[in-house]
DNA sequence: TTTTATCCCTGGAGGC
DNA sequence: TGCCTCCAGGGATAAA
């Protein structure tokens, strides 16, 4: 499931192969890979079609590449199974191909960037860029301060040099819900999915239904600094792949996986103390954590 | 404003 | 072998 790691490994696959490029055509096999376009198919192809790509950028778990002399870009969510593939011009279609660019690069010739997804949760778009309201470039891979709309309601993600600690900290401390949900709000800070959050709250030992209120500025400063060795890690080792639904632009998995700690590793033993990892039922998603590291306490930590 | 629940979707796993 | 149910989960939206 791509979270940051998994969506920046795309970014920086992407932008050697598609930076300076021109998108000769584009073909939209399946439209629910437009659900962020509703313009439809049409509009999508004819916004596209000529146009040269000047940025691969990222916010989060937002992709976008940004057209040249335009104030467009192209932008992609890859939800739960979205993959960003090159290939060869006539590459044999993919199993779960949804949109497919024909791109012209100076340097490197005729490429295919094909967007596949099984799940059908992700989508692409082409959206307007808005000034930032920090006036700090939108995401990483652009000093530019545009932020396409529909990212642009997202807080900033752990690893931008811009992103507002000291906010970050006191708005945690306001709200009674669960730490683990406050993570997984993009609104409050974005690109940190299931499995990031339940690792990043197991190396804090906080147990995920703590609430915000319960945790002290000291806490929450931990945990943003184990937020952010996790997903540098995790970076580095090319992201997390359990199956077939995470892979670089060249169809490779990343191997972060054997480094988690208890993310699917229920009735394992804690890497810590050896008692058994538990799974519960949270958000309609599952939670991991080590019931003797990770204790619900009644005061604040 | 904050919090919580629901829905969207596909394919693999497991039970019968 | 075939059918059925459950599960995975990011984000938008609605409801409380």
């Amino acid at each position: 499931m791509p979270e940051l790691p998994e969506v920046e490994v795309v970014r920086a696959g992407l932008a050697p192969a598609v930076v300076g490029a021109r998108i000769t055509a584009v073909d939209v096999i399946d439209e629910r890979a437009l659900t962020r376009h509703p313009a439809g198919a049409a509009d999508f192809v004819s916004r596209l079609e000529g146009a040269r790509v000047a940025a691969a950028a990222r916010r989060g778990k937002f992709l976008w590449l940004p057209l040249e002399g335009d104030e467009q870009a192209l932008m992609a969510h890859l939800g739960m199974s979205g993959q960003m593939l090159l290939r060869v011009p006539d590459a044999a279609p993919e199993r779960h191909e949804r949109v497919r660019l024909h791109v012209e690069h100076p340097a490197h010739g005729r490429l295919a960037v094909v967007f596949s997804d099984q799940r059908t949760f992700g989508s692409l778009a082409v959206d307007e860029l808005i000034d930032t309201p920090d006036a700090a470039p939108g995401g990483f891979g652009t000093p530019l301060a545009r932020i396409p709309t529909q990212a642009a309601h997202i807080a900033r993600d752990p690893l931008d040099t811009a992103f507002d600690d000291a906010g970050f900290i006191a708005t945690v401390g306001r709200r009674s819900s669960a730490i683990k949900r406050l993570l997984l709000d993009q609104n409050l800070v974005s690109g940190i999915g299931n499995i990031y959050a339940d690792e990043s709250l197991w190396a804090s030992r906080i147990h995920p239904e703590t609430p915000g209120t319960r945790l002290s500025a000291r806490a929450v400063r931990r945990l943003l600094g184990e937020v952010r060795l996790v997903l540098e890690k995790a970076l580095a080792e090319g992201g997390t792949s359990f199956d077939a639904q995470y892979v670089n632009v060249n169809g490779q998995a990343g191997y972060f996986s054997r480094h988690l700690c208890v993310y699917g590793l229920a009735g394992q033993p804690c890497p810590r103390c050896g008692t058994p990892i538990r799974r519960v039922a949270f958000m309609n998603r599952s939670s991991h954590f080590c019931p003797r590291c990770q204790r619900l306490r009644k005061n604040s930590l």
